[in-house]
DNA sequence: TTCGTTCACATTTTT
DNA sequence: TGTGAACGAA
């Protein structure tokens, strides 16, 4: 039956994205149009996901497990189903989707009504904005208001700098609506300070006059001014009736104090109340700044983005209006993660759900939808409050539904997932386990070095037979992941992370980037780099005119005429965010700040990414890792006092000011168990990533699993599934391509890295290219190749070494081992495409079928060969060699056998690896 | 032995 | 800004 207004509160794996398309697919079958549903979520990725999801299972509808859902969801039959579903795909493959992003939402309405917020509608949104602009910018405003006292005296006051006082205003800025019940009175301190200093002079002649005090007492009662006496460490004590004055103590210095402590407490207010006073203020002149800056460029933040539509909606145009003016009226709504909603957001959208839920006029037929996991909220320091999951269901009186079998992960996973969190989260309710899971492995290890323990597992994993890709290593910071991820390397291992996978960091962008700095800069540095990130022969570039063409074209060019589009996702999504850049000066000089991301599964390798990261994603193997370092401490100067969804309260920290006012302490208390809530939470996130294999690094001493209480132990049994119809995939995905120069570079330039002379790599380069010159491998051919060789690398070499060079080929052109090996077809220079790399093979050989023999077995037979000028590196030459071989052996499935071939100054060497 | 004070030390998560 | 070790005194 179908519910109009219903939520799942989706525990980790439990098939939320499925219930979503569900959903979505039941509305569409149920006579949805297609551009009526609103589908938000918080990721561009998720977004995708749930795009990629609706068409695949219409596409594939009669073997998906949606179809018997959409049947009980529907009432419809499976026939009906499948009747409709071509036409059904048809209309949502035509129609004007709504499945996006929160902020895209957000940000398209902004762009419908830019002009009531004295916007142009062709402003560009960025997740960091020019930070060094609006300091300038607000400086100058707040010196126009003629508020600069008020800005010194909140950094005196607060011994802050300028930059932590501007993430306050923003921090304020955003919170706007929140706060604007709060009320924060102007008051002078100084009359406190006067009463503290009073009745503490009247208490140090006391502890003086006593004869046996001691010297601590004395230093206890030590304070020239008002800061010194605050910073004293009995401050805040219910009596002074204690060790440290238990000689002189009489029962008059406790009134005294309890005169200090209220006379303290009265000050705390004081200050922070004038602080809050002062920081709203500024934050009139900061949201001033802003909107000067955003007016003049058109370049909005995220938070902008939020609270510009929220004043919209607020005060500009009423919702019913918005209604009209979006391209569809709205009629159901589909929330993603929703407990990682913020107030603010959800304040944007509420209008938009009492309308759908109302019930009367256009929208008889609306329905509201959201799923989410309070145990995943793990963004609150981004402004995300769990508790608006219980509310909003409650005020908008949604049926709840508990999703709770995990089709994610293995039996052992569900069930030490359970064990570890039953007493630890709050009304914790135990998974299910899927039918078919019956397998699954974990085990808490503990270690002094937690990398080094993950580096083990890692291989051992390799070594059970781990697809690479399906391996993750979690750790708490980015810091972390670098560490482990430098250490993998280190042993040749492949490693994928959030700096790999950034768009602007991938060979072919990067490529292009430095093609327009050569362009407009016109410095030859840029032009080398391009030629040699590209693997090309140095060429000379026509320089162009940016007043004349535009970028997108000048790139466009540069990617057909240089062919570097070879089913390069990277390029196609470098050229979609181009768009947003109106002059080639603007991208130039502000690429760095481009924060997309390429297509991770476009890339090979263990993936190393903080448990923030993974929330959404799940691997095979997880290694969650303990976090290297100390955790740092809470430090937030503002504490926000939330009852349930409505901030009650504002504070400010100051050290040792929970023992003087209950409130505060009250408040404090409240914050710490939001903490700890939000560290279960992330650790929640970070064990429900496995599939089947999880592995815990834990270290022995402060280690972030403490409030766990894990016991070390292993249960299940360990096993890695091979992945076995991956051989047909590969074959397609060979690739011979004509190259004819500089293909050995990169490695050459590895090479390089590990500080060999500039002079072993020209002439590894040129010895390469002469044997790739050669043509036919007969003595005849020499003079020939070797005249190629020297028009091109002649100028580099001494005349010792090109006599070299013709030696060592001629050697083994002598060499009957070597003959013996390339008997058959020769392929040279052979690019392989393999797991999405790139490589290049020396020399490939086919080898003959044996046609005497009388085998019943007829196999194909290849030869793998690489050329080495030296012997060193030969480990990682050795590693190199067996990879060509293992992916030739894949893509072909024939047998291959990989040679490494050392032309030495003596000798020829032939090594079988 | 135990309690109190001081000093050195280490330092996040991101649409 | 908080925390743990080291030191100091009762």
């Amino acid at each position: 039956m179908f519910i109009d207004n219903l939520a799942y509160e989706a525990s980790a794996g439990s098939g939320k994205t499925f219930m979503l398309v569900v959903r979505y697919l039941s509305l569409l079958f149920r006579g949805a149009e297609p551009d009526k549903i609103l589908a938000l979520t918080f990721t561009n990725k998720a977004a995708h996901e749930m795009q990629e999801r609706v068409v695949v299972t219409l596409e594939e509808l009669e073997h998906r497990g949606e179809l018997d859902a959409i049947v009980k969801v529907t009432g419809l039959s499976r026939e009906e189903l499948l009747d409709k579903r071509k036409s059904i795909l048809d209309a949502f493959l035509n129609a004007n989707t709504k499945i996006m992003t929160i902020d895209k939402f957000f940000t398209q309405i902004l762009r419908k009504f830019s002009l009531y917020a004295s916007l142009m509608p062709d402003f560009t949104t960025m997740s960091s904005q020019h930070e060094l602009k609006l300091l300038s910018r607000f400086l100058k405003e707040v010196s126009v208001a003629g508020k600069q006292d008020t800005l010194i005296t909140l950094s005196l006051e607060s011994k802050k700098r300028l930059e932590s006082i501007f993430s306050l205003l923003d921090a304020f800025y955003i919170k706007q609506k929140e706060l604007s019940s709060l009320r924060f009175i102007k008051e002078s301190p100084y009359k406190y300070e006067a009463a503290a200093m009073q009745s503490f002079l009247q208490l140090r002649e006391k502890v003086l006059a006593c004869e046996s005090a001691s010297t601590t007492v004395l230093n206890a009662v030590d304070a020239e001014d008002f800061e010194a006496l605050r910073a004293k460490s009995w401050i805040g004590r219910e009596s002074l009736e204690y060790r440290t004055f238990a000689k002189c103590f009489t029962p008059e210095m406790d009134i005294y104090l309890t005169d200090i402590n209220a006379a303290i407490k009265s000050h705390n207010r004081a200050k922070e109340q004038n602080f809050f006073h002062a920081l709203s203020e500024l934050v009139d002149i900061y949201v001033k700044a802003k909107k000067a800056l955003y007016t003049d460029d058109g370049e909005l933040s995220f938070s902008d983005v939020s609270v510009l539509v929220y004043y919209l909606l607020k005060e500009r145009v009423d919702s019913e209006f918005l209604y009209f003016r979006l391209d569809a009226q709205i009629e159901h709504m589909l929330l993603d993660e929703f407990q990682d909603t913020s107030i603010l957001q959800y304040a944007i959208l509420k209008p938009l759900i009492d309308e759908i839920l109302s019930g009367d006029g256009v929208f008889e037929n609306g329905s509201f939808f959201f799923v989410g996991d309070v145990k995943q909220s793990i963004y609150r320091f981004r402004g995300g409050v769990s508790a608006l999951f219980g509310t909003v269901k409650e005020l908008h009186e949604t049926q709840l539904e508990a999703l709770l079998t995990n089709y994610r992960s293995q039996k052992e996973v569900v069930a030490f997932v359970n064990e570890t969190f039953a007493q630890k989260i709050k009304n914790y309710a135990p998974q299910k386990v899927k039918e078919d899971a019956q397998g699954g492995y974990v085990e808490v290890l503990s270690a002094e070095t937690p990398e080094q323990e993950a580096l083990e597992q890692v291989k051992k994993l390799i070594a059970l037979g781990a697809e690479l890709d399906e391996i993750a290593i979690l750790c708490a910071t980015n810091g972390d992941g670098e560490v482990i991820k430098q250490l993998l390397q280190e042993e040749m291992i492949e490693v994928v992370t959030e700096t790999t996978t950034k768009l602007i960091n991938q060979k072919s962008v990067k490529a292009v980037l430095e093609y327009l700095k050569y362009l407009y800069f016109g410095e030859d540095i840029y032009r080398y780099n391009f030629f040699s990130l590209i693997e090309c022969e140095l060429a000379p570039i026509k320089r162009v005119d940016f007043n004349k063409v535009s970028v997108l074209d000048v790139v466009k060019d540069c990617i057909s005429s240089y062919a570097l589009f070879h089913g390069d996702f990277h390029l196609i999504r470098f050229l979609d965010l181009l768009r947003n850049y109106s002059s080639i000066e603007a991208l130039l000089f502000e690429y760095e700040r481009i924060d997309a991301s390429a297509a991770a599964s476009d890339l090979r390798g263990v993936r190393v990414l903080t448990i923030h990261k993974s929330k959404g994603l799940e691997y095979e193997h997880v290694i969650v890792m303990d976090r290297l370092k100390k955790a740092p401490p809470s430090r937030d100067a503002i504490i926000y006092e939330y009852d349930g969804i409505h901030l009650q309260n504002v504070y400010l920290r100051m050290s040792g000011r929970e023992s003087l006012d209950a409130e505060y302490a009250n408040a404090i208390d409240k914050e710490k168990a939001l903490e700890v809530e939000d560290s279960l939470n992330a650790l929640y996130v970070a064990f429900t990533r496995a599939k089947e294999n999880l592995f815990i690094i834990m270290k022995p001493k402060d280690s972030m699993f403490d409030k766990l209480d894990l016991k070390l132990s292993s249960q299940g049994a360990l096993v890695c599934k091979r992945v076995a119809s991956q051989t047909q995939e590969h074959f397609e995905k060979l690739e011979y391509k004509a190259l004819y120069y500089g293909m050995q570079s990169d490695l050459l330039e590895l090479a390089s890295e590990q500080e060999e002379d500039l002079g072993a790599i020209n002439f590894g380069l040129a010895l390469h290219y002469m044997l790739e010159m050669l043509g036919e491998f007969t003595i005849e051919n020499i003079p020939y190749a070797k005249d190629i060789m020297l028009n091109k690398y002649g100028y580099t070499l001494e005349a010792s070494e090109i006599e070299d060079i013709q030696n060592r080929v001629s050697m083994l052109l002598n060499s009957a081992e070597f003959m013996k090996l390339i008997h058959g077809e020769c392929y040279r220079e052979k690019a392989i495409k393999y797991k999405n790399n790139l490589r290049y093979i020396d020399l490939l050989v086919k080898r003959p079928l044996q046609e005497d023999t009388l085998s019943l077995f007829s196999f194909g037979m290849w030869n793998v060969i690489d050329y080495k000028s030296s012997m060193a590196y030969s480990e990682h030459h050795v590693k190199q060699v067996k990879y060509y071989t293992k992916a030739i052996k894949e893509i072909t499935g024939d047998e291959v056998a990989g040679y490494i071939c050392y032309l030495l100054k003596d000798q020829i060497k032939i090594l079988k690896v």
